[in-house]
DNA sequence: GGGTGCTTGTGAAACGTTTCATCGTCTCGC
DNA sequence: GCGAGACGATGAAACGTTTCACAAGCACCC
């Protein structure tokens, strides 16, 4: 424990130089078959296990990249974690995960943390628009930085998002095809940008083919979406919408609570679409249509974008990729025979 | 970038020596205040951020510990990871959080890197009780390592679990006082520990008073639970269960859909109780009655322990904590009047 | 037999901190 | 006016690696 051993104690063993050693785990190439087995066959005895630490230091930058997502438990950022997680494998790349629980001040911390370890490059998803100085001097001091999910308002860094006015649009054309005249938006509040450009690309699809009833909500949990279900199912029948589009999955699940709980049958009477494609939508009691985002794939190119721009040193190209969602169509908008 | 700037810099901008801006770094109580202020003005002057590998280098250990999961997008252990991250912040520790995605490779290959950082400590669920041998390894040569979820089989370390055993006692009485006395257990495979444990104790507790009807499952899936629903629902009214419990509420979302589109009700045909109480039990079209378990606190105790042992040189009484769940009551066995 | 080039191995100099023994300077009490 | 402390600051020695200029040994060719 107290007496670790260290590159110079294998060295001893082996009747070798340390330089040699260091050649040995890091340059094999360069050294005899027969010293080489020598030296491998002592690190085994011994229990040798590289110091990072020294090593970093003389090598002056890490291997490793950090993730600093808004919230672990949930699963959008999961799965994108795990995205990142795959591509950097394949480069043999580490990856930290960090959690900002949506805290600017715990955002902060750990960029300070992350900077201190000289990780070689950042994703993240900023908590808040308005407070990026921290960030900003991470970039200005050199580490590169790919911002996921968050597109707008940084021309000069790389950046992956979803098309949410195109994820907007196959909801309305779905609905549309369905024969739907009156349908409703549900969502909010409007100062989120997701929840904005879902609602912009959902109405200008819907242009005058359909009336449109949009219902704020405070939040996106499936609470709100109770309670919007109520302000929907109190209309008289004629004026009621015949379909339901959610700004995300929770809302949608609760819509389809207080619609049912209210003798509403859907999607009989009013159809769904959600949005996220949780796990949860499929398995709902009524399964969920939804609008699907690729999210590990976010994750692996943000971190091919990241790998990229630290490997082409200098000469690297900022790119903001935009990626198109799908429409999962299940029975919440297909009347079961 | 290249040229970073040192210590040594903030020293000769300071006019003071280097041992001093160490100083004002790690004990500014040892530092005149005059200089104290001119040090830290260098500092903020040059943008000077401190190298951690260095400094680890010099301490010997770092100042983290690591958590390796067998599943991030698991919101179990998502919650499990919170909950050590909530603790770790509190001792000044930073949590580097480690997905084994099940894989007795990856688990590996993350206990070699984990290693060569020093890390203090580690949490962690091991993949397979058949595949130890590196993480002895890594206990054999002196880091503190505190099992998760994972109580038996290894006596000479920390762990924390939860009594399984007693989660099945509660739904076994809850279902008994609501006068259920034909019942179901829904779960499996049967060569999975937890749901032996959850198994034996609703059986148990049981006794005499209910007949229990036992079906296997051959996982712990929505779907597995539809199917298992269709095999209840077939039975003649007289024979089959009032009441069905599941290994975990995924199993018990899939027999609310199962039952629901047979035309059975729930619960007034048939209540039912589900394990793990994940967010959407209580979000779903029928809300879920479900054995909960301290997620959260599994990961802050786990995280006591291991800090606890590595503060504690040496005298460190190896302990287990097992939690007790807690039922939480809602509709799915709760007549609404 | 001397020059050339290739393969292996060497050992010391970094890398940027922290620590620690030491030294100067002040203050205070007598 | 002197010794004892307290207080601040110093500078060199670690920490364990990687790198790099160089040397030793050997084979080969003219």
């Amino acid at each position: 424990m107290g007496a670790t051993t260290g590159i110079k104690d294998v060295a001893r063993l082996a009747g070798v130089s340390v330089g040699t050693v260091s050649n040995v785990l890091n340059h094999p190439e360069r050294v005899a078959e027969a010293t080489r087995l020598r030296v491998r066959q002592a690190i085994a005895e011994l229990g040798f296990v590289r110091n990072d630490s020294a090593r970093q230091l003389r090598a002056g930058n890490s291997r490793q990249i950090a993730i600093v997502v808004l919230d672990v438990t949930n699963p959008f950022f999961t799965d994108v974690v795990r995205g990142a997680e795959m591509a950097a494998e394949d480069h043999g790349v580490l990856v930290v995960v960090c959690n900002s629980s949506e805290s600017v001040d715990r955002e902060r911390r750990h960029l300070d943390v992350l900077e201190e370890q000289r990780v070689r490059g950042v994703l993240i998803t900023p908590v808040d628009d308005a407070h990026t100085s921290r960030l900003e001097l991470l970039i200005a001091r050199g580490t590169p930085v790919v911002l996921v999910d968050r597109g707008s308002g940084w021309p000069s860094r790389c950046s992956v998002a979803v098309d949410d006015v195109f994820g907007g649009r196959l909801a309305a054309e779905h609905l549309i095809a369905r024969g739907h005249r009156r349908v409703a938006f549900v969502g909010g509040p409007m100062s989120i940008q997701q929840v904005i450009d879902r609602h912009r690309g959902f109405s200008a699809a819907l242009g005058k083919t359909a009336r449109l009833i949009t219902v704020d909500t405070p939040n996106l949990t499936v609470t709100s979406g109770r309670v919007a279900a109520g302000q929907l199912a109190e209309l008289p029948a004629q004026q009621r919408p015949t379909a339901v589009f959610c700004a995300n999955d929770l809302l949608a699940l609760g819509v389809l609570q207080g619609l049912t709980h209210r003798g509403l049958r859907v999607p009989e009477d009013v159809a769904i679409v959600g949005y996220d494609d949780i796990e949860f939508a499929a398995a709902a009691a009524v399964p969920l249509s939804s609008v699907r985002q690729p999210r590990e794939q976010l994750g692996r190119t943000a971190t091919e974008l990241l790998l990229d721009e630290i490997q082409a040193n200098g000469d690297h190209q900022h790119r903001h990729v935009l990626f198109q969602p799908e429409l999962v169509v299940r029975a919440s908008t297909e009347k079961v025979p």
